[in-house]
Order: structure tokens, then sequence, then C-alpha cells
DNA sequence: GGCAAAAGTATACCTGGTGCAGAAATGCCC
DNA sequence: GGGCATTTCTGCACCAGGTATACTTTTGCC
């Protein structure tokens, strides 16, 4: 039918993969318009031009349709600072990371006002199933860089922990803030150094403390 | 049919606590027995010579059965920390909260050894619905807290929210630690010192910082 | 006692998700 | 190209959580 563009992997895997990505924007594409909530996975299915039971052999959930695509975001943290130098602290690799997205204007630090973005943030947060994934993803943030903060920076367990569920919870407020006033109408650019300031300010604290 | 215990509320208000409390209690003994995925709310409203209709009347989900005993604990630090005196520091005012609480054995601390609520943990802890029902009690914690210390400590929004996800996610870890120590066989007197110990430490943490 | 409002019930239905048996497509060897 | 095992897909029946509707029972109160 198609030329072969990837012919690495058998037609099989291509077609596969193919299914995937048509069952994916299917669906993204259908919540952007309508919501989460108000389509079900048949009409996804009906849309995709596949039946529902193919659907679940692809995607595990409903949510997962979403969320699929954020995924390795779980483990950002962790792989930022098992590369770090071997010089450089785990919490100066975090923060530069950050900052690094901050003028990237990588979604992921809310700091992006492109309309998709926005409607996708939007959409998420209206789903109540959605936001309790996120929620799942920061814990597995957590346990992640507590892992790579005890094998890597010689620290106790607890100790390793208790720093990574902090800077977790840092860097996700960060976030949240940002987005939050992408959604009220403030620009990516005009907001920049505030979102610069604000991040100087979460990690001084995490370094330093709250203080008494 | 039986006695007039409380009759400051009048008999319909009284009969709706009583079915409420039937409701809870025979889901509650249901799950703790056979599991909660392996229980269906059909199975419980029978238990409790309910109609299914009745049963989402007084609780608006499956998790609801579990969960609205500890609701309330979602605005625990924030009262603790508005009702602290006025020259203590919010910090210090949470750090003995909780410290009381492991001396107490509260529940909440993880430090309790009692056959039952260890029970209680394990049925929580194998049901992924019922977990993210508790990462959503954080995250209200999160927001009261934050309120908190920005109407009574003079924080700034950002400051206190910074400040209120730290000190949740630093005392949730401390928690979880204990509960999975007493999980393992552990006694809550024998972890107590312990548990002492490495609360201390994650209050420096949170007073002093991470370093660097 | 009688009546309006509240609470409870039975039933049917929708949606997410799974089990099962069979049809269709694919890779591969001849 | 023709067969054949394996994978993939499909339709269908089914389960569980939850909701809408329309109806009956119970309660509060005059």
């Amino acid at each position: 039918m198609s030329d072969v563009d990837e012919a690495k992997l058998g037609l099989r895997e291509r077609k596969k993969q193919r299914t995937r990505a048509a069952i994916s924007d299917a669906a993204i594409g259908l919540f952007l318009e309508h919501g989460f909530s108000q389509v079900s996975v048949a009409q996804v299915a009906e849309a995709a031009e596949v039946s529902k039971r193919t659907l679940f052999a692809y995607f595990p959930s409903k949510e997962d349709l979403v969320v699929h695509r954020l995924a390795d975001h779980e483990t950002e943290l962790a792989r930022v600072v098992r590369a770090r130098g071997n010089d450089a602290s785990p919490l100066a690799a975090v923060r530069a990371h950050f900052l690094a997205g901050l003028s990237e204007r990588d979604p992921i630090t809310g700091l992006n006002d492109h309309p998709q973005v926005l409607r996708l943030t939007r959409m998420i947060l209206d789903a109540p199933s959605l936001v309790a994934r996120m929620e799942g993803f920061k814990s597995g943030a957590e346990r992640a860089l507590a892992a790579a903060l005890h094998e890597t920076a010689d620290l106790p367990e607890l100790t390793a922990r208790l720093g990574a569920v902090q800077i977790v919870a840092v860097q996700w407020a960060l976030s949240q803030d940002n987005a939050h006033r992408m959604a009220a109408g403030e620009t990516a650019d005009g907001r920049y150094p505030g979102a610069v300031a604000d991040a100087q300010h979460g990690f001084a604290l995490l370094a330093h403390g709250l203080g008494e």
C-alpha cells in the first residue's frame, strides 16, 4: 500500500505501531474536542476503526490513552541526577535542569502557552481520574529519584527518600503554578522572568530550609 | 424497637446515622475479610440489608466506604498550624504534633501495630484505587496547609505553598516508612526510638535544608 | 388521622474492562 | 506462488461500578 519507510522492523511491527498511533491520535482528538469524560472508549475505538477489544490490547485503560505520552517524565529527575558530573550536587543538577526546561518552554515546567498545550492541560485538570494518574507519576518520580540519590550520592535510604519527596514536591508545585498562570491568560514570555525567580526561590528553600 | 439513646436529633436523623454506620461497618468487615477488590458493592449492600441505590446515596463511591473515616485528617495539619501559640513557628507546631502522634501511637503516623490497623493498612495498600484516594488526601492537606501558612504566618502565597508541599511530603514519607516497618513485623514500641530520631532528622532537613 | 416531604426500592441502563472462541492477517518455508 | 503455524483482531457475552426513572414506604407534623 504505502512506501516502506522504516524497514527495520517487520511489517507486523510497523502495523502495530501505526495502529497504536492511530488509536492514540483518535483519542486525543476526541478528548480535546469534547472532553475526556464525554467520550466513551467505544467512540474512540470506532474513530480509530478498531474494535474495543483491540483498543484495550494496546492501552490498559482509558486514562492511558492520554498519559502514555507523559510516562517517561516519571524517571526524568532520576536520570538527571544519575547523569550529573561527579563534582555537581544532585540539587544543583536538578535546578539546572529545571531552569533549562523553563528557558526551552518545556511543557512539563508549565511555562508553555501554545493553545494545544493549554487545551491538553485543561482537559487533564477537568478529569479527576487523569489528575489521579498524574499524582501516580509523582509517586513514581519520588521512588526513582530516591533510588538515584541513594545509589549515586551515598545517602542513607531514609535521607534519600526525604530529599526526593521534597525535591519532587517543590518542582511539581513550581510547574503547577506556571501552568495555572498560563491557564489564566499570562504569556510564557511574560511569565519567564518571574518563573525563573520563583524557581530560584524554591530551590533556595530546598537547599537552606524553611528556617526556625 | 430500641431505646432512645440520643434524642437530640429527630428519629429520621438517627435512623440515617444508624444506616450509614451499618453500611460502613458491613463494608469494612467484608473488605478486611476478603479484600477490597474481591467484594462487590452489591454484596456490601446485601450485608447491610440496604439496596444498592441507597448505599450510593450515603457514599458516593466504593472507595468512600473506606476512606470517609480518614477524611478529617485532610485538614489536620492546617488546624495544628492555625491553633499554634502566637510565638511558635508553624514548623515547630507541626513537629510537636507529629512527635505527640508517635508517642500516642496514632495510626496516622504509621507507628501502630494493632492487628486491625495492620490489616486495614494492608487492605488499602493492596487496592490501587484506595492508594490513589490517599494521594488525593495528600493534595488536600497541601492546599489546606498552604492556606493556613499564608493566612497565619504572613507568607507570600508561593512561599506558603512551597513550604506546605515540603512539610506534607516529609511527614507522609515518615509515616509511610513507619507503616512499612510495622507491616514487615517490627513492633511499635521497638520502633519508637528510631521513629523519633527519623522524625527529628526529617524536620531538621525541612528547617535547615538539604545543603549545597 | 391524614398528608407532604423525605428516604428507600426495583429495574433498567450506561460505561469501563475482561474472557472466550473463532476469523483474519502475517511470517516463513517450500 | 501455496500451505501452515503464530500472532493479531474481532464479535459477543459478561461483570462491576454508578446513575436515571418511576414507584412505594416511612417520617414529621398539624
